[in-house]
DNA sequence: TAAATGTTTCTGTATTATTCGAAATAATAG
DNA sequence: CTATTATTTCGAATAATACAGAAACATTTA
């Protein structure tokens, strides 16, 4: 996780749809969910849903897995959690927090 | 910190320039750095850096403290850990990490 | 194969971000 | 007051992003 990586992953987190977007996958747990079933939640045009969900997966956030007529969204823990880590890192720099 | 604020600090600090001005803030600590002192170390017009500390500031990550004719950049790390926090929440959602 | 459902790509428009030179403002020193 | 240094604002060009309707593509069911 470099700064360019990082800031790509903030970036696309930085976004209140696609943020919340990612929090719904995160609440689905490592099954994720169905594109679908994430329009239905959020009530956007699936077109612009696509949008969103191509900007997580550009930034190694989300993947997708088809089954089916189905396209399950997986949000990627490992790379959120190496997010967390380069932000403590950063936040450590100079004291104990 | 709801979704829209940390959607917003997120977006600000998701820029390969204003993460990497931030990290210089961080590692200066509490004291911070002068204006002069970052754009000397990264070497990018001052207008430009001008802009990138407004919306870093814009997001709360960062103050501003002027002595004399030094402004001082203050890193606001209450702002960052309550980022880093929401995160956790959000990757601690369903499992343990 | 045809129909139905789920999802993406195409396309165009509107909005916003990025950049930086130049001019302006602020503070201090002489 | 003038000169110098530090920093910001203005302005304008370019680039990127957001959005969504419509058409296209993919998969399953009948």
């Amino acid at each position: 996780m470099n700064t360019e990586i990082a800031a790509k992953a903030l970036k696309e987190l930085g976004h209140p749809t696609r943020l919340t977007l990612f929090r719904c996958l995160v609440k689905a747990g490592h099954k994720g969910l169905p594109v679908g079933h994430l329009q239905e939640s959020l009530q956007i045009p699936n077109s612009t849903l696509s949008h969103h969900l191509s900007s997580l997966m550009s930034a190694g956030l989300v993947k997708q897995h088809r089954e089916g007529r189905v396209l399950h969204c997986i949000p990627q823990f490992d790379c959120l959690e190496g997010l967390i880590q380069f932000l403590q890192e950063e936040c450590c720099a100079e004291e104990s927090c």
